[in-house]
DNA sequence: TCCATATTTCAACGATTATTGAAATGTCGA
DNA sequence: TCGACATTTCAATAATCGTTGAAATATGGA
């Protein structure tokens, strides 16, 4: 992950209303959530719902798929793993001190297997 | 960790200056770096670099302490580590799938052997 | 086709951010 | 005490952020 990338993320869950969404997410799985249901969730109007499903999206933090009138958002486990890897990478000087991936969804068995 | 210091820490992480300065924090070690070393290392006007440390300082992710004339500024690994814990808190459905302490400064030995 | 539902788009607003230049503070050595 | 050095403080500025209300778009069902 490029720096520019982890800056994007790390800015996307620096904020009271999408570190929610995203932790909300995270524990939703793979499946996701349509928007409507984390708007009542979170009691967050829609619409800044909205351009803060933008601001995940732009960081590679979620996705979305259409659902008939719903829109499903997903968390995207790849980037926060990769994040996550960012982070620690420079720790211990330089050697890696920790195991790679870290961030799975609960249950349903990851595609890759550890 | 609460949501408050975890959102305060990766604010502070999610800007270019403040993360270039953190990632050399690290590297240096719990010895930390003066000021005007930093300024020099990365090319940031000295007044400029003084508003950042005060954000990394407030989200607890570094230290001043004072040495003659110069700020010897260093990397607070606890906080960086309890924010790593945060982050990977609801993954997995709540089963703690990582090891927790992982940042650790290079050589040196850190205080508390894993 | 028409209506209700789910969500997004847009313009506007006040609040916060990052950077700058000039001036102040604190510390050391002569 | 004086001058140089290291860093901080302060005020100003442009840019970005988060929220809102109103209007638009897309989908499904009667």
């Amino acid at each position: 992950m490029e720096k520019t990338d982890a800056i994007a993320a790390l800015a996307a869950l620096a904020q009271d209303n999408r570190l929610d969404v995203f932790r909300l997410l995270v524990q939703a799985g793979p499946n996701g959530m349509p928007a409507g249901a984390i708007a009542e969730a979170l009691d967050v109007a829609p619409n800044t719902l909205t351009f803060h499903f933008d601001r995940l999206r732009t960081a590679g933090l979620v996705t979305v798929r259409r659902d008939g009138r719903s829109m499903i958002y997903a968390a995207q486990f790849d980037t926060m793993n990769a994040l996550l890897s960012f982070l620690t990478e420079n720790c211990c000087g330089g050697t890696p001190c920790t195991p790679a991936a870290i961030c799975k969804p609960a249950r349903k068995r990851a595609k890759v297997p550890a």
